[in-house]
DNA sequence: GGTAAATTGGACAACGTGTCAAAGACAACA
DNA sequence: TGTTGTCTTTGACACGTTGTCCAATTTACC
C-alpha cells in the first residue's frame, strides 16, 4: 500500500487520499488507520524514495575518484529522481523542511556534505563556503533546473548541462 | 482595501479571506466583489509589491556603473523585499510561476536579465550560460538564502554574504 | 430627496480532511 | 466447530475554508 501511495503521490502530488486508497485497493479509513494524517503518509512516501535514491548513491561509488566526480554523480542520480517524483518538487515536501523534519531526505544531503567536504579539504573545492550552505544551493539549483524543464524553458538536456555548469562553479571547482 | 491585503498576506501567507476582511474593515463578501477568488486577490497583492520592487530598482540606477555593481545592488533590493514579504517565498506564489502568470513579477526579472545581457557582452560576466537560466540560478539561490535564515540555519548577514559570493561565482564573475 | 452603487448579513453548497462506531472478513488457536 | 483478536469496510458526521446567492441596508452622488 506504500506502494501504491509512492505511485500515485510521487507523480501526483496533489492527489486526494481517496485517490491514493483507490490505487491501493483499499478504502479512504483504511489508509488513515496506517497513516494517521496527509502529512505522515507524505513522509513515508519520502523516506521510501530516499531509500531508493541512497541505494543508488551507494552503487555510484561516491568515496572514490575525484570529488568533483562524486559531485557530478550525485546530481546525476538526484536529478533522475526529480523527474521520476515530482513529489519532490512539491511544496509539501520542499516545505517540510523547516517545520518538522530535515531527518527524513537527510542521507541524501549528507552523502552530499561529505564529498564537499573532501573536496574541500583535498582543495578541489573552494573552501570559504560552508559546506551546509553549500549542500543549499545545490538542491536550490537542482530545483530550479527542474522548474525550467517542467515549464518548457530547457530541456532536459540544457537544464541538466547548465546545472553542472553552475554547481560546478558555486563550488569555486575547475580552476587550474 | 489592497493595502490591508498587502500588510496581512505579505506577512502571513497563510492568511485566511476573513482575516483579510477584518484588517481591511470589510466583510469577506466585499473582498469577492472586487476578487472574485484567492489566486487572484494574491495576484494583485504580488503585482503591488513587484510595482514597489520596480520603483526601488529604478531608484538604484542599474544601468550605470559596473554589471557587478548593479547585480549586487538588484540582490540587495531583492533581498530586502523578500524579507519584508514571505509571500514571495510562499508557494502560493512560487507555483504560480509555472501554471499561469509569468507576467506578474516580470519586470523584475527582466531588469536583471537586462543587466545580465550587459554584463556578458561587456566581458564582465562569463558568456556561457543564457541569461534567462541565470535569472532562474539567482532567484532559486536567493530564495535558498530565505529558506537558511528562516530555518534558524544562518544569520540574515551569514546568508546574504553567502548568496553574493554564490551567484557571483555562478555568473563567472570577479575573474582576473 | 432620489437613484444607483456598494456593502452587509445570513444562508448555503462543495470539497477535503479527519473522526467515530458498528458490522463484516479472516486468520490463528483451541 | 467455535472463539478470540485484528484488520477492513461501510456509512455517517464534524470541521474549516472557499466560493455563491440574495434580500436588505447603507453610502455616495446628482
Amino acid at each position: 500500500m506504500l506502494d501504491a501511495a509512492v505511485e500515485v503521490l510521487g507523480r501526483q502530488p496533489d492527489a486526494k487520499l481517496e485517490q491514493v486508497a483507490e490505487a491501493a485497493g483499499v478504502t479512504r479509513q483504511t489508509v488513515y488507520a496506517h497513516y494517521p494524517s496527509r502529512p505522515l503518509l507524505v513522509a513515508a512516501v519520502v523516506d521510501r524514495i530516499t531509500a531508493e535514491a541512497v541505494t543508488a548513491l551507494d552503487a555510484a561509488a561516491l568515496d572514490s575518484g575525484t570529488s568533483t566526480g562524486a559531485l557530478l554523480a550525485w546530481l546525476e542520480v538526484t536529478w533522475r529522481l526529480f523527474d521520476r517524483y515530482p513529489l519532490l518538487q512539491h511544496p509539501s515536501v520542499t516545505g517540510m523542511d523547516r517545520s518538522d523534519s530535515d531527518q527524513h531526505h537527510a542521507p541524501v544531503a549528507e552523502r552530499l556534505e561529505r564529498l564537499i567536504v573532501n573536496g574541500q579539504t583535498a582543495g578541489e573545492f573552494d573552501r570559504d563556503l560552508s559546506p551546509a550552505w553549500l549542500v543549499s544551493a545545490t538542491v536550490a539549483l537542482g530545483h530550479a533546473a527542474g522548474v525550467e524543464v517542467a515549464a518548457g524553458r530547457m530541456t532536459a538536456e540544457e537544464a541538466s548541462e547548465s546545472l553542472r555548469h553552475s554547481v560546478l562553479r558555486v563550488y569555486g571547482a575547475g580552476r587550474a
